[in-house]
DNA sequence: TCTGATTTCTTCTCTATTATTGAAGTAATG
DNA sequence: CATTACTTCAATAATAGAGAAGAAATCAGA
């Protein structure tokens, strides 16, 4: 889900909205710190890369670190949704699900 | 995957066939140990229930133990699917992928 | 019909990796 | 120098994973 949501941030991929996306997709609370860690994991395994930004006329802070997905990484994600969706076929509806 | 292995083999949910199936998704190998940690802590959050088998014709061994999902497993595994789905509709196609 | 080897599963133990939180640290601006 | 907007660190909980040990059945031969 943290490849999916650097993937739909774009230019926009950094620690803070990356852990909103989350929240708002998973509906419960997503500590920034635990977002940071898996980005580290990522990064070293090459599904993700990093920069740091320059400083913005906003208020202040820090200098943003940009995430952003690899080659390798967008093959993952969609290996991933190749194989669960193959999963997922033959799946019994849900009562009250329009199919 | 491991709810979604106990759907597919039904009356056959077992820890010996949940782990082929894992190895079989996921092309590679699958201890079987891990396979059962993984059913005890879908047990414990009601993801799953199990029973033991009776003795069978065949050779020999210890009875077996049926995993079944439970209402609540089902509804999650859909709950994830819809949320996945949904995040996956915007990716960028990969390179020599027919949409 | 004992008895032990074999088979088929499950359970246990230990380690590595991942997830999560909350606090501390850093570099900008007003 | 207080405030803001980020990132990094440190510590713990949970999950994943492998491999050895344990359990209960059948089979075969004496």
């Amino acid at each position: 889900m943290i490849l999916l949501a650097v993937i739909h941030l774009g230019d926009d991929a950094y620690g803070v909205p990356i852990s909103r996306e989350l929240e708002r997709h998973r509906d419960r609370d997503v500590s920034v710190g635990s977002v940071y860690a898996a980005l580290e994991r990522l990064e070293t395994k090459c599904l993700v890369s990093s920069s740091l930004g320059d400083p913005t006329p906003e208020r202040g802070g820090k200098a943003k670190r940009f995430f952003r997905i690899t080659k390798e990484g967008l093959r993952q994600v969609h290996e991933t949704r190749r194989v669960l969706s193959k999963l997922w076929l033959a799946l019994p509806a849900p009562k009250g699900e329009r199919t």
